[in-house]
DNA sequence: ACGCCGTTGGCAGGTTGTTGCCGATTGCCG
DNA sequence: CGGCAATCGGCAACAACCTGCCAACGGCGT
């Protein structure tokens, strides 16, 4: 089988575990001791789902919280839907995490302590796979590629900022491109311009990291907007 | 109040219910007495999952599939699901009931021995409004509407053959929309002329009955197709 | 009032997507 | 082999979409 995580503390190795159950057993210790986490996620149901409901969350919020560093890196998207929001504001608030926004496509990553790395596998319904690695060097190049996402990622705030009152008017947006709707007869139907709407639909799909309509249909999709 | 079912018997009015479960009980009767029922619906989900757990499947079944004519208009999009089109299968082959496909919007509708009409309304989250009407112009109405659809709707089979061999690209078709590339892109990656590829995403949207390719994105995740 | 700043929306030019047309190719009969 | 039907894919015209530019408009602080 698998390597056990007592391999993992020593060798330098990498294990793969099937599953969110699986992955906390294994590695709630190591967020236990941890001082420095660093976390990459598309979306909150992955990684907070297993990890808030189980010995992860208590782990750390029986520490000061002034001794960890959290940094958390999503894509824009979870700007858009209010649940993700309000549990954004509130680890940022209550476990002083620092969250960043990119608009690049990220895998999903954990670093713990710049040792540990956690990446997770092909979203396989159900069963999710999850490589854990403490090889130095791999950890060593994904905590610069991580490092290098960080930086070029901007403050949630200023995000949010950026997108505030896009937020008003997206679901607007979103029904009338959810209905098919030509962006001539859309912008008369909100009283805008053609340019403006095309504006705002820039904007959504910014905000929605998608590239074409299409995938921004998908995504909206996804978050339940349409 | 709304009206009872009894009233709805002998006066010609309009009783709404909320909910398929009370619809179910106010109208199974009806179902089980009836020798001409038409049902237009967009998905499966909308009718089949509280009819035929309940009585009017028992109903149904219990008596000759001769004697009752079953005409039933779907959305295109049935057939991209393999599990609806399973169950189209189904109904056709067990119940005898006549099936076919239309492009239109249509509202999802119940006429029973051109007399009584069943009219789903706005999709509220989990209680659904239904209108069970007795009137005779308004029977009549929705009647010659629902004939006209009827008439203009292609046969299952004839549908079916249409997009026979699409079915076994649209995967990697939606797959490459899905992840935002562009026709260019797509269509070498696929091997294929643009032009063709083109086709593809024509007959795709037709097969979602989308208008527009951001609608498509949507109509394709709701079917669970990316 | 005046300048400053952000938003708006027209315009223009570019890219991408949509569709009809038609000849080339392929496979399948008679 | 010749014909037939279906599909493919290039071409072209058009519609839709995307974006930089800029003038116009409306707050807002000084």
């Amino acid at each position: 089988m698998t390597n056990t995580v007592g391999t993992i503390r020593t060798g330098g190795t990498v294990a793969v575990v099937r599953g969110e159950e699986e992955l906390v057993r294994r590695t709630s210790h190591l967020f236990a001791a941890a001082t420095d986490i660093a976390c990459a996620a598309i979306d909150l149901r992955t990684w907070s789902a297993a990890r808030t409901e189980s010995g992860i969350r208590a782990a750390l919020c029986g520490r000061d919280g002034a001794e960890v560093r959290l940094r958390k890196v999503y894509r824009p998207n979870v700007l858009l839907d209010p649940v993700s929001a309000a549990h954004l504001r509130e680890i940022r608030d209550v476990r002083g995490a620092q969250i960043r926004i990119t608009p690049d496509e990220i895998n999903e990553t954990i670093l713990i302590d710049r040792r540990v790395a956690i990446l997770a596998g092909d979203p396989r319904l159900g069963e999710r796979s999850f490589s854990i690695v403490t090889q130095p060097e791999v950890v060593q190049g994904v905590t610069s590629l991580f490092d290098a996402a960080w930086r070029s990622a901007t403050t949630v705030e200023a995000y949010d900022a950026r997108i505030a009152e896009l937020r008003d008017i997206a679901p607007q947006v979103l029904d009338l491109l959810g209905r098919g709707v030509k962006d001539e007869a859309a912008a008369r139907t909100l009283g805008l311009g053609v340019r403006t709407y095309r504006r705002r639909v820039a904007e959504l799909m910014e905000a929605l990291g998608a590239a074409s309509r299409f995938q921004a249909g998908v995504r909206a999709r996804e978050l339940g907007l349409v």
